[in-house]
DNA sequence: TTGACGAATTTGTATATACAAGCTAAACTA
DNA sequence: TAGTTTAGCTTGTATATACAAATTCGTCAA
């Protein structure tokens, strides 16, 4: 199937990134774009649902959809995205040093057999994130240390098809531990901002646990929220 | 209007926070669900898409809609919430004390009148939390120290019928300032996290900017996010 | 001039139909 | 028995129609 909708998401938020449509401009209304992409207008709200959803536009009955000011959100971390994805827009800035890997009898849920993966990730030359993962070896079969060091999501939604759908995060800060001593370049930053993540594929299985710990003065968490109904 | 979605969505999320569908069960069909709620297909399914975008349930094609485990989200802090709200799960431990209410000339995106607004939100007796409010005083003319003691939200929504919609928000590590050192009992926990936000209203218009200050050690994010997609 | 009203436009909700795509389990075949 | 196919279920996408609700703006009247 064509997925007619996604196209047209896609098309009109690359307009609105190249500022064809500016901050404050009105969309054409739902039946002028119906016309212009040859569909029926349920199929442009599905598509204007999404760009509400993702912070590109306002809608208001009666008004119309207007374009939002989407340059304040620069680093956009919500959501589940990998360092990879992230590091594409530092570009050469980024780097990944995997440190350990190992497959042992663990606990992910349930007692079966996991890989820990820990990577330090470096930025400008410094070492500013260190990630320990978890990844069910029932999910995975095969990880190495190459996959680690260029991406692991790539690896399981590419190579192996997987769907990875949602994640339960968590942000809390602690005091900086002694592997976050040795492997992190800390300074005298004397607090780590630590991430805690479970990653679900498609049909619910849990496949991935992982503390991404951040040195403080680096870190920012940027998000774009809608208020939700009661 | 009825809104038949929105009961729908209401009916069928509290069934699961009650446990009549539990954790893993499959919530019966679309078409089932529809002649259940004597309405359409489409109908269902959009209840089911809000469902799935808080987190209730993940739908999975061919199979049906799985409720997940919600329990792991226990202090819902993502999407635009007031500390009100927040406050109220929390029940009589939390107080807020305003130590400062001024209107003046300011600036919020425009050079006009603002109202600030400083309170320090005590938990347990300790003053954890201070929250530094700009308000458009374009928006809400009148600002009283009993409102800013209950909940500013609740004024704005239910007296002044206006509806808050959306928000940038960003989370960093600062050092206390004076001020931080002044209003809260920070002990021996020498970093603050701060949250800050821009809230907007329906029709775009910014009306807020806020700084929540947190001592760290009380700070917790929790958040439940969907894999977006490219 | 000002206010009230109403028509036109725009988004929101509800319903119906059709077919595509993915999953499961029964039926079938070698 | 073991593997394959198929039928029937599920959710996903696309289309069409009808009416409700909110906004805008022009028209008309006091």
């Amino acid at each position: 199937m064509k997925k007619k909708f996604q196209d047209i998401y896609r098309q009109i938020s690359e307009s609105i990134e190249s500022e064809y449509y500016r901050a404050g401009d009105t969309l054409p209304s739902e039946n002028q774009l119906a016309e212009t992409y040859d569909t029926s207008r349920e199929t442009i709200r599905k598509a204007l649902k999404m760009l509400s959803e993702h912070g590109y536009i306002q809608k208001v009955q009666g008004k119309g959809s207007i374009v939002l000011d989407m340059s304040r959100i620069n680093f956009p971390f919500s959501g589940v995205t990998s360092f990879r994805e992230l590091s594409q827009k530092l570009g050469s800035r980024a780097k990944t040093e995997v440190v350990y890997l190992e497959q042992d009898l663990g606990h992910l849920e349930v007692e079966s057999m996991v890989w820990h993966v820990h990577r330090i990730r470096h930025i400008d030359g410094e070492r500013i994130i260190l990630d320990k993962d978890v990844f069910s070896a029932e999910v995975i079969p095969q990880l190495t240390k190459a996959i680690c060091e260029t991406s692991i999501y790539d690896y399981i939604e590419n190579e192996l098809g997987l769907t990875i759908s949602f994640a339960h995060k968590e942000i809390v800060i602690e005091e900086p531990s002694e592997e976050d001593r040795r492997y992190l370049d800390l300074a005298d930053h004397h607090v780590i901002v630590v991430i805690k993540s479970y990653t679900y594929l498609d049909d619910t299985t849990l496949f991935q646990y992982t503390e991404s710990r951040h040195r403080s003065d680096k870190f920012r968490f940027v998000d774009f929220a809608r208020r939700v109904q009661r």
